[in-house]
DNA sequence: TTTCGCTAGTGGATTACATCA
DNA sequence: GTTGATGTAATCCACTAGCGA
């Protein structure tokens, strides 16, 4: 949004007979004269009481302050869609205008109490079933998908179109959940492997201390890997035998010998596991 | 009375399009 | 005709309040 606060007061105190929250073009507007300026940001809409939301719309009359603009009350309000579709949203704008009046629950403002409280009731099951079969579908409308679902459920396409925001939050919020616990097992997992292999470095480095692990020690090692098994085998001057990687399966390279195609591993100097994964502490960028 | 899930309002960010210099 | 700046509308997400079960 380009417009400030400021720019925002600034044009209601100056213009009161336009609404800053206007999602309609000017010839929608011209189509919807009378309707005020209430920021209807700061204005809660009216609430209704022992009211069926949920029932068919029967009157023109929008309960909200939607029906004082002709328009929804927040600048999110109408069209959900993926962006770039601009004509077709134009194409459906001052319908759903038309629909999201027509789609009210039959209030009036006496009826709702006009305290500014409001009231947010519950979508049917029928509702609520075919709202998620269509979320099953796409997890995100059109604008006529929009109208349509609306219009099929007798609500009005900005409830749809919340419902479906909502929706998109829960699955992230699920999916955020689960991410979170694979993360944690990773960690734990990593944890118990950097603890098992930390006590192994100690180890070696106890026996590398003792005059005796000289006494034994062979030339140095290569480290071979087959590339078809990712198995890795060992090969000195005076051993062939087991001074692989831990995590390794060791193999004698007459295993191997078939695979003329081993590669040589040298072997990197000690790097212990970081106890916690470094994603974890790099919040992921926004593109 | 408290808790929890759902519905909806709000603000910021982003994008597409229109207009103008 | 092209380009960059600017304004506007639409949409999304995150956060949150309020309602009902």
């Amino acid at each position: 949004m380009m417009i400030g606060k400021e720019d925002l007061a600034l044009s209601l105190s100056l213009s009161p007979t336009i609404s800053t929250t206007t999602n309609c073009r000017s010839h929608q507007l011209n189509l919807l004269p009378s309707f005020s300026s209430l920021d209807t940001r700061t204005t809660p809409p009216a609430s209704l009481r022992g009211i069926d939301m949920n029932q068919t719309p029967v009157t023109e009359r929008e309960d909200s302050e939607e029906d004082m603009h002709g328009m929804p009350s927040s600048p999110n309000s109408t069209n959900s869609s993926s962006s770039g579709k601009r004509n077709e949203r134009d194409q459906v704008t001052c319908e759903e205008h038309m629909l999201e009046r027509a789609g009210s629950r039959g209030l009036s403002d006496e009826e709702d109490g006009g305290d500014g409280s409001r009231k947010k009731l519950r979508l049917s099951k029928d509702q609520s079933a075919v709202l998620e079969e269509s979320f099953k579908e796409h997890n995100t409308l059109n604008p006529k998908q929009k109208a349509a679902l609306a219009q099929r459920l007798n609500l009005r396409p900005r409830q749809v179109e919340v419902w479906f925001q909502n929706r998109r939050a829960r699955t992230k919020l699920k999916q955020t959940e689960v991410d979170c616990e694979f993360l944690k097992r990773c960690c734990e997992n990593l944890t118990e492997e950097n603890r098992r292999l930390q006590k192994e470095l100690q180890e070696l480095r106890a026996l590398k201390l003792s005059p005796q692990f000289y006494m034994q020690m062979n030339p140095p090692t290569t480290l071979t890997m087959c590339p078809s098994c990712e198995r890795v085998s060992s090969s000195s001057a005076g051993n062939s035998g087991s001074a692989g990687s831990s995590a390794a399966t060791v193999v004698p390279p007459s295993m191997h010998q078939t695979y003329q195609h081993h590669r040589s591993i040298v072997p990197a100097p000690w790097t212990p596991i970081p106890l916690r994964p470094a994603f974890l502490d790099t919040p992921p960028q926004r593109s």
